[in-house]
DNA sequence: TGTACATCAGTGAACGCGCGTTCACTGATGTAC
DNA sequence: TGTACATCAGTGAACGCGCGTTCACTGATGTAC
């Protein structure tokens, strides 16, 4: 790339650089100035086009539910498999995106690091969720076809599931789970809690929880 | 408390204002000088007691995983309660914990912001760990006092388990569970996502996820 | 009880540094004629 | 095709600020005798 005046597509390159020093530095080192530097123009130039650190993060994390997305729904595309297994593969893809996007997942689910209010991140984390949903409503009606499942049972489910391999990939990455080098160990690891993962099928008469809802809570 | 020279329990204290500084204005205002003017003393005070910002923080995450450590194991006191229900409190009170912590929380799950290598550090972590994996522990013997748990597959439940609760707060936290100010439907939520947190009983036959670990991943 | 002294928790002035922000500017690009 | 001009992406010097760190110091506390 020769040096020109005029960069061509400067923006993309600032939010490559952040991601970068993001995934090799981390959050405290990163600043305008630094990623100026690291993309090679003058330090106000990020300034000029984000406004701000909050304004160029929220682009990294705008570029992070986008890959997500694309994620999970070409976990969906291969024929031929289960309900079961398509929800793994929907779980797997989550915990696969976040191990290898370790920098846009965190940047993703801190929204004050964020412009959470931007139009364009709300639509795209909204599309991300949606895919999310779609796949777990699916596998429910095809799990359990004869019962009219409550919708809050259905959102009940989404966060369970949702929490599930979120949680499992913030624990990994917050290094809770113990050095897992071995990649067999860790795949066989990752297996387990997807299978865990798998919601019992639907039956009326034990899912209502309010019987013992006082007792619990 | 009168303006003394020695101010008598200043590490703690400036433990207390790192928390406070923490839940009101965020990880990124937050500095040595900042803390010593929270706690009302001169500025290199911070650096006498903890070093620098991560001593600091390596502090709050030990009272952390002590104040999680005791919440757990008091979930645990009541008597008369079934094992499912003790499994319920116990990730209740983990949930419970996460959100009237958060600055604790958040520094707890992020070891590049400690020193992680601090040995009263790591001993509070395994503490609390191990009351949660005793906990799980005791609720799947107690579920199927007949069978054999192999270990491995106990360990999964922990984590599976662990993830579940851990991620549902994280995404709370985060705010990507909508906004739920309505308290009763709120805990109604909780109560759901914990139900679904009850392992199935182990059933030897089913339980080695090899023959499918292939198609999965 | 009184004196002398060591210890160390906490002070405050001084330093150099990297930061965000401002702003007049430069120079490439696109468009009108 | 050539010229003139508007636009705007990106520059770079300058600024003030809050930061972490250093270090000689102050003064309270504990202990020895």
């Amino acid at each position: 790339m020769k040096t020109r005046y005029h960069h061509g597509d400067l923006a993309n390159s600032l939010v490559a650089a952040t991601v970068s020093l993001l995934e090799t530095r981390g959050l405290d080192q990163l600043s305008l100035r630094e990623v100026a530097r690291e993309a090679g123009v003058s330090h106000a130039a990020p300034a000029h086009h984000f406004g701000d650190k909050s304004g160029l993060l929220t682009a990294v994390a705008i570029e992070g539910y986008q890959l997500l997305t694309e994620a999970l729904l070409a976990s969906q595309t291969p024929k031929g498999r289960s309900p079961e297994q398509r929800l793994l593969d929907a779980g797997y893809a989550y915990i696969q995106f976040a191990l290898s996007h370790t920098a846009h997942f965190e940047v993703m689910f801190r929204p004050a690091l964020t412009n959470s209010e931007n139009p364009e991140y709300i639509a795209s984390s909204l599309a991300a969720k949606e895919v999310l949903e779609t796949c777990i409503r699916n596998f429910l009606l095809q799990q359990s076809p004869q019962v009219q499942i409550p919708e809050q049972q259905i959102q009940a489910t989404v966060i369970a599931l949702w929490s599930q391999v979120h949680g499992f990939a913030n624990l990994w990455l917050a290094g809770n789970l113990g050095d897992i080098t071995d990649t067999v160990r860790r795949d066989m690891i990752v297996l387990d809690v997807l299978t865990s993962v798998i919601p019992r099928p639907y039956k009326p008469e034990v899912a209502n929880p309010n019987n013992n809802a006082a007792a619990v809570l």
